[in-house]
DNA sequence: TTGTACGCGTTATCAT
DNA sequence: ATGATAACGCGTACAA
């Protein structure tokens, strides 16, 4: 590894000149400057980043952290997020949780947007500060140069389930789970509050149980078909849960919409094929969007305000 | 930040000390051991990588380069290699390829694992050597200290042509494209090997450019419906090409496979819906073994043979 | 315009 | 058992 004292030797001049040549200062002599520069060339010399880091406490790395790999749309979100920080000259690592931290607690990076749960609020909280702060996705934090930026799930939710009141539902199923994410209770409370201003009534009887996975939705439904009283649409916390209903009623010989009416939430990328009428969340722009929040705090233009990105209703043929 | 230092001041002992507690070593007093401990844990001590490989020059961080970000299954990948590297000690950091390339030519990274096809050649081999070796997948690099692992797409391809031919197809048509990948070309010139092996002719007039998406495959298919001479069987040179021939075939009144079979390459997420017959690329598998190889490079017992990872033929029902 | 000395956080070596 | 110090690669303040 050919370092700054390397050149130094073989241009016959100093390790601080060197450092002065590559750092743009006027201090140098022309003749100098350009026998430095040449030899950086030749010798394909690259300051290291450590030894820079390390004594500068400045960086242009950002720590993106994940860790659901089942979720082909955070693909979509690194995307977003790798495009805007590239505009502007950061560079972007992605790990996952425990290298995450390694790397969050060193200077080695100037900033960092979060999305795995895994990563827990007190952590969070105890390394942000001027000089890191942090955007979470998914979830609110209260802290200084904390930002967060969520998805507004409970307006869409509410446009979404009025619209099909609209359309002349009102016998309604629900398949949810157990996750308390903040997401999930903002769909399922935006559902319950819809149906309760429109004074339709929502048992508790007609809420199933999902984890979100396709097997999931697929044994709810079955459940549902078994029951005598099957609403006239299921709405769902997620696509997934969908697909697997709709795979279920239809060995059930139920044709959907024409029996009972599904939806969906995520558009995800199996929703077209089914045609599934969903929800569509921006996840290019939230991963772009989250980066450019992100570099205006390490600028020290932004604010720690919640960010909320909206969604679009997809209509497709799931509903009539 | 607390470092080292801070917790020698605190528990009133030399940073030296603090070292030897820290990395276990024997020769510190129990009671003192004891009271480091303490204020490490009290404060949140986590030692600093970047000092760390400053003074050791080694690292156990390791760089994964990618950019396709329409290809799901390089989640697949990610995981696999993350497992491994988790499972050993290592942190693994995901960039696209400029990032990569600055977190390559320090002594930042102890190894890299290349996916990106824009990562070029010449760019690897100037950076490859005992202390920094690399894995590239897909692609065939011949130095020391880079070993290549590739998806044994010949003799799979083979197989498969096989297998078709003696369930009793002799007409057949081929999707394929520009894209001059070294999977593609091994695939193409395994079917047309395979075929000459049968004394079964195929004619250019039977090949058919798509560029690897959907749309182009449901181009090629409609074009196909419109020569009056139908194959028996479309080989297509990827899933999603297959699919978007499935979708022309059926809108064009063709049964799959009734009046004509269709086979696609990748298990990609959306064959399964479609009932697609196709080859199974172990994806998850891939990225882990990679990442075993490379961990084994680093640690000096591995070699840069090619390393092939076999796929499977999954029959589904677009085959009679 | 150039050079010297120091500091960043850690570990290894040598001394006490 | 414990401590002092040099070294890693770089940037920078300050001296020459």
């Amino acid at each position: 590894m050919v370092g700054i004292k390397d050149i130094a030797k073989m241009a016959g001049v100093s390790v601080s000149t060197v450092s002065n040549v590559i750092n743009g200062r006027k201090n140098v002599g022309k003749e100098t400057r350009e026998r430095v520069l040449k030899i950086c060339e030749e010798m394909g010399y690259e300051p290291n980043l450590i030894g820079k880091s390390l004594k500068s406490g400045k960086t242009n790395t950002i720590v993106f952290n994940f860790s659901d790999f089942e979720r082909t749309f955070y693909l979509k979100i690194i995307k977003g997020i790798n495009d805007y920080l590239s505009e502007n000259g950061f560079d972007l690592i992605v790990c996952t949780t425990s290298s995450s931290k390694n790397f969050m607690r060193n200077n080695f990076a100037g900033g960092a947007i979060i999305l795995d749960k895994k990563m827990d609020n007190d952590f969070l909280i105890s390394v942000a500060d001027e000089q890191f702060p942090i955007v979470v996705m998914d979830r609110i934090v209260n802290k200084d140069y904390i930002k967060s930026v969520i998805v507004e799930n409970y307006t869409v939710m509410c446009d979404f389930v009025q619209s099909l009141i609209n359309k002349g539902y009102s016998n309604f199923g629900y398949i949810g789970g157990i996750e308390s994410s903040l997401d999930h209770q903002e769909r399922f409370q935006a559902f319950t509050d819809t149906l309760k201003n429109n004074n339709i009534p929502f048992q508790r009887t007609n809420y199933y149980f999902g984890d979100f996975t396709e097997e999931s939705g697929y044994r709810a439904a079955n459940i549902i078909t078994l029951s005598n009283n099957l609403p006239e649409i299921l709405v769902c916390a997620n696509d997934n849960m969908a697909i697997g209903a709709i795979k279920a009623l239809k060995e059930s010989n139920y044709s959907v919409p024409e029996d009972i009416s599904v939806t969906g939430f995520d558009d995800a990328n199996a929703a077209e094929t089914y045609g599934l009428t969903t929800v569509t969340i921006p996840r290019y722009e939230s991963g772009y969007l989250a980066a450019k929040e992100l570099v205006e705090m390490i600028q020290g233009t932004g604010n720690n305000d919640i960010f909320k990105i909206s969604a679009k209703i997809k209509w497709r043929s799931t509903v009539k």
